[in-house]
DNA sequence: ACCTGAACACCGTTCAAGT
DNA sequence: ACCTGAACACCGTTCAAGT
């Protein structure tokens, strides 16, 4: 049994979004030990999730440098990468939501961000303003979006509407089932309320974001 | 014992943010009761912090509508209103992480915000996407600034840094430490990079998504 | 050095039993 | 109707004991 085993279950775990195989417990009966015996080659559950972040975020990389090119083109591509790894691991974006991630690959990716931005002309209070902007918008679109798909099998204690075969899930028929004169713009949009946190969506919002820190950079400037 | 005895009760424990009296046991003991006296009034966990979100959204509200004003101004306004409360309960930032949140106040709000965008000149499908953007953006906010005051309690099991008299805390430190060759704009920016989610940086965040969209808006009709 | 057994101090929730 | 005791099926982590 050695660290890189059990890093290795821990990650086939959140590959599967197994939230209960990745447990100490879980994780040691996968590896066939006691739960205790994971605590010689790691010093506590967070260390774990840590290793696999930082895996998965030197598998992510970040967009070729394309000197001369489009800033905000490398931005979404490498921000979109970034998304698309937290909505499809909800435990690593559980890991984001605790404490600050500071594996080595999160500081080489923010180092990256921060040359590019640098290198578009913004300033260094811009570059720190624009780079804390991006990444609150990719970790709470993770969040939103996983708080939906969540959401989709559960059906509150409480529940407004009920539900029929037609429309299993809870979250998509709400809106349509309130009353018009409460609610006109709700009612009148729920087909696209729906779709709210979609790849789509992200890009359309992370493409609106980029326009207005550029738009400020560039009032500075003049 | 009654229902609002049990939201009371609730809502004291997230005031002091004290996430251990925040569980069925606790907020037991707290009444005087078992834990299994609580399940007479509510169904289960989740429904209680639905209950405070509900009451601590309506307390919230939103900006005045000021007919003929910015819709900006009242964005900003709607907007910081919940992510101070965000940033200041975090158990309520752990619902929304969990679930959609669908209370009346939530559902009220939604409307409002939606009814502002329209009234701007955001046709059905921009008005939606800028919500989700808003929106996104606000959950993100709270999600790293929570998770940055609890990373200064909290060292990481691989420190990379060692705490001084002087410098009592993990993540400030770091940036400022590592391999200028290596990272050359963290070292630079380090003396900034601690305050990468204040309240200032919030509002210009904001500002910068709120052009962003406004210009979206206008080009489509021109 | 590495693993185990038993324990500590917890969770949310169920269910039969009491008043 | 409302509350309790005991239990179920869990958590992360510590610590003395074994090999």
């Amino acid at each position: 049994l050695t660290r890189d085993d059990i890093t290795a279950a821990a990650f086939r775990a959140v590959e599967r979004d197994e939230l209960d195989a990745l447990t100490m417990r879980g994780l040691a009966r996968e590896l066939g030990v006691t739960a205790m015996a994971l605590y010689a080659h790691v010093e506590n559950k967070d260390e774990i999730l840590d290793e696999i972040i930082d895996r998965v975020l030197r598998d992510v990389g970040v967009a070729d440098v394309d000197d001369g090119g489009d800033w905000k083109a490398w931005m979404v591509e490498t921000t979109e990468r970034l998304q698309r790894v937290l909505v499809r691991y909800p435990a690593l974006l559980d890991r984001y939501c605790r404490r600050p991630v500071g594996v080595p690959a999160a500081l080489e990716r923010m180092e990256a961000v921060l040359d590019v931005l640098r290198r578009a002309g913004f300033d260094d209070r811009r570059c720190i303003a624009a780079y804390a902007t991006i990444q609150t918008y990719t970790l709470g679109f993770a969040a939103l979006e996983t708080a939906r798909q969540r959401g989709l099998r559960q059906v509150p204690a409480r529940a407004v509407v009920e539900l029929t075969e037609a429309s299993p899930f809870y979250w998509p028929t709400l809106f349509a089932s309130l009353p018009a004169s409460e609610y006109p713009n709700l009612v009148r949009l729920s087909p696209d309320l729906t779709s709210f946190t979609t790849d789509a969506q992200f890009h359309d919002g992370l493409l609106a974001i980029l326009d207005g820190l550029e738009s400020e950079r560039s009032l500075e400037q003049s």
